[in-house]
Parts: C-alpha cells; structure tokens; sequence
DNA sequence: GTCTATATAGCGATAGAC
DNA sequence: GTCTATCGCTATATAGAC
C-alpha cells in the first residue's frame, strides 16, 4: 500500500471536493472512500490545506506547460495566428484531461469551482500557477485583435474565461431543462464553446474614446 | 428591535454568504455581526439552511418579475426585439439591484456563487423560481434567432448565463493583473458584457446536420 | 422576543503503540 | 506506514428563565 495511499488520498479528495466542495468534505469521508486511516492524511500531507494544495499541484503544472507549449508551436509553426487557433491552444488540454478519464472530469469540476470558491492561500497558489500563462496568451490575443483597448481585451478574457470555468464546474443551471453536464461528444461542445468565446473576443470594440485603459 | 433582527440577519447572512460562502459562514459569525443572540436565528428562520433560503426568497421573486415585466413590455411594446434588447431585459434588474447598494451588490454575488455552490435542496429552490424566467426567455430568443436548432440555442444561453455567473460572482481570476471585481463604471462594463453575449447568441450555426437537437 | 446555558455531534489534528 | 484512541475545539440546535 505504502505509496499507493497517497493516490488514493489523492484521488478521494479530488473526487469528493469536486463534488462537495472542500468545507463541506470532511477528512473521515475522504479517508473512507480511499480506504485509509483518518489519520494517513496528516501523515502524508500534513494537514487538510496541503492535501487540496496536493491535489491541484499534481495536475496543473502539466496542464499549464502544455497549452505554453501548444501556443509556442502555433506561434512559432507557420500556420494562421487565429482568435480560435489561440483558444483551441488554451483549452485542448484541459478537454484532454477530460477525456482522459473520470479523474480528470473531475479535476476539472474542481478547477472551475475554485476560480469562484478558492479562498486566498488557494488563490496564491492558482495564481502563481496560471500567472505566466494567461499573460502570454494575452499577449499573444493582443498581437490578434490590435484594434482592442488592453482593459476590452482582459474584461473579454475575463469572459471568456468565465464561460469556460462555469462549464468545466458543470454549473446545473437550476432552471434549464436540459442535462448541463458535459455528457459525451465532447467535441461538438468544444466547437460550440470556442465559436461562442471567439466571436465574443472578436467583436468590435466599444470604445469610443482611449480613456480606458485598466 | 423585534422585526428589525430578522431584516438585520438577512443582511449579516447575506453579506457573509456571499463573501465566505454557506459551509464557511457559522451562525456565530452572522449573528454576531448582526448584533442578534445566537439564538435569534432558530427563533426567526428554524435552522441555517432555511436562513439561507430566506435570503434568497427575500429578492429572488421581485428580481424574476421586473425580468418577466420588462420582456412582455418589450414584446408588446412595437420596438425592435433584438438579442441586445433581450438580454437588457434580463440583465438590467439585476443591474439595479446592484445599483441601488451595496446589499444588492452582495445578494448578486451571492446568486453567482450559488450557480456553482448550490446543494441539492437549493438548487430545487431556485429552478422553481428560474424556471419560468428562463424558459420564456429561451422562447423569445429562439424566436429572433430562428436559424439556430434548440439544442444549440440552449448551450449558447448556458454559456450566456455562466459569464452573468461568473461576473457577479466577483470572481477573481487569480492570474489576471488587475482587479476584477464590478468597480464603479458599471455601465461600461454593461455594455462589454452585452456585446459579448450578444455576438456569441448570433453566431452562425454550427450545425452541419439537424440531428442534434438536445 | 431575547437571553444564558447546555446538549449533542462532528471536525481537524496529534500522541504513541505496533 | 498504519493503526487506535483521544484531545481540544467549534458547530448547529434546543431548553427554559425572563
């Protein structure tokens, strides 16, 4: 078991914050679903904060250097620069993870939540993570649509980003109808998203004059 | 101070769901901030969870009306029924909650989180007080986006009302440099969100066949 | 309606045997 | 590394005086 203690912790905690949230999970039912001691928790990771600071850690660092890595080789490939090529740069591996298994669904369920959830050691921590990234991808959106105010372009980032967060947490729109999970062909969600966030960057810009810039 | 405890409890335990969210928030907290006995809370609303769904109840119904007014008025106005004038109806209310202090701006904040918090008891609440809101909305819209299948309509509303979500909800994106919450400038910030929404609900359909309609 | 006092339960965390 | 047992604390909820 040994090692093997520690994934499963991992996996239980991802799953059930996900699910719950992380006040609302207890330590007893995350050690019960991995079948562990109450207390191999704090003997791995010391205490309950580290343990969601385990669980993000082992995910986002791979997932953040690939879409770096994605945007590097549409930047540097010769091929079309695009608002959609841009965000397909950003979101793909997020959406690989997804498919990757239900680990990774829910490791995302769980992202999403904490842009509107994390509490501000978390919020430290996600934004050393995504710092570097978000101004790159920035920047490079900046190159794309010259004809945007910097403060239009981060609020439509904001958006897009907003959207893709919601979706990801699989917010159940009390109201709607319809099953709001990402429930198979993922991919024809993924066209719709990144044509909604596209032409939501693209639009013109809305400033009359240049006073605002922040 | 008789009634007057109930309303200042609504208050504490509105501002302190919002900012720390429901499991984070002890009775304690509110009712301390509300200058109330502990007790007061078991008096006047029998538990924290029917607390919680006094503060929504308390806004929730007049906001969904003004909502359901302004679009019949649009309707049955004669001006034009556009996806902007469509979306004003349902955004602005919840505009003038806001406006009109900052207890509004708190219960917004709060609606935004609950999107993605919610349990499962809140979440039968609050889809019976959305429901019909949404569904006459969905009509209108389809009705002036015709070219759009249903189910491709409805992703674009959810899309729609996750970036409304996401923006009340204040959420801060960790990476982002600049501030992200609603600073003064409302207006301008309106009209951003608007145009977003507006050019991603007409997007040209990405439907190749007709097979997907849910 | 408001208060004090308390019941009851669950929490995160730790000590120490094995 | 894993276990049992428990500490110390806080939580919601309630009973009963005023």
């Amino acid at each position: 078991m040994e090692d093997d203690t520690r994934q499963r912790l991992l996996d239980a905690a991802e799953a059930l914050f996900a699910e719950h949230g992380f006040a609302e999970t207890s330590l007893r039912a995350i050690t019960t679903q991995a079948r562990a001691n109450l207390a191999a928790v704090h003997y791995h990771f010391g205490s309950k904060d580290e343990l969601l600071h385990a669980v993000f850690a082992r995910r986002l660092k791979m997932l953040n250097e690939e879409r770096l890595a994605r945007l590097t080789a549409l930047e540097t490939g010769g091929g079309p620069v695009t608002v959609e090529t841009v965000l397909t740069a950003f979101i793909e591996p997020s959406l690989r993870l997804r498919r990757a298994g239900v680990q990774g669904e829910r490791f995302t369920r769980l992202l999403g939540r904490a842009q509107i959830d994390a509490s501000e050691a978390l919020r430290d921590f996600l934004r050393d993570q995504y710092a570097p990234v978000l101004e790159r991808f920035q920047q490079t959106l900046g190159r794309t649509l010259p004809q945007l105010q910097p403060g239009e372009l981060r609020w439509r980032l904001y958006f897009a980003l907003g959207v893709l967060s919601f979706t990801y947490a699989g917010a159940r729109l009390p109201q709607m109808p319809f099953a709001a999970r990402l429930v198979g062909d993922e991919e024809w969600l993924l066209r719709q998203l990144i044509q909604f966030l596209a032409v939501g960057l693209c639009a013109p810009p809305l400033e009359e004059g240049a006073e605002k810039t922040a």
